[in-house]
DNA sequence: TAATTGACCCTTT
DNA sequence: CAAAGGGCCAATT
C-alpha cells in the first residue's frame, strides 16, 4: 500500500524548521525510505494544499530549486524562502541553510 | 501487459 | 564543471 509512504513523507517534511531547507533524498532517508526520492516529489505534487506543508523547504541535494528556473513556481519558492531568511549564492541556497537534524530528536518527535 | 514519466540521487568518467 | 549510466518506483498511458 502506497499511501502509508505518503503520510510517513509528509510528515517528515513538517519537521523542517523555518528557514532550513532539506533534499529530496535526505527527506526519503529520514523518512525511512532510503533511496526512493522521486517518491518524496511525487509525495509533494499530491498533497492537498489544504495540508499547508514546507514545500518550498525542500530542494535537490545540490541545493538548487527542482523547478525550471525562472518559473512561476521556482520564483514563488525562492520567495518564501527569502522571507524566511534564507540566503542564495547564486542559484543555489546557502549551505548554512541546509537542515541537519539531530536522529534522536527527529524520531521522538515523530512518533506523535 | 508494456512503456513512459517524474518537484530525484549518487558514483564514475 | 559536465555528462553518463544506473537506481528507485508509483502512477499514467
Amino acid at each position: 500500500m502506497s499511501a502509508a509512504y505518503y503520510a510517513q513523507i509528509w510528515q517528515t517534511i513538517r519537521q523542517i524548521p523555518a528557514g532550513k531547507v532539506a533534499s529530496y533524498g535526505q527527506i526519503a532517508d529520514l523518512a525511512g525510505l532510503p533511496g526512493r526520492a522521486r517518491l518524496v516529489g511525487k509525495a509533494l505534487g499530491l498533497a492537498p494544499a489544504s495540508m499547508a506543508l514546507p514545500w518550498h523547504r525542500v530542494l535537490r541535494s545540490n541545493l538548487t530549486l527542482a523547478f525550471t528556473p525562472g518559473s512561476a513556481q521556482a520564483l514563488l519558492q525562492r520567495s518564501l524562502l527569502l522571507a524566511e531568511g534564507v540566503t542564495f549564492a547564486g542559484q543555489r541556497v546557502d549551505k548554512t541553510s541546509h537542515w541537519r537534524p539531530e536522529l534522536a530528536d527527529l524520531l521522538f518527535r515523530l512518533q506523535y
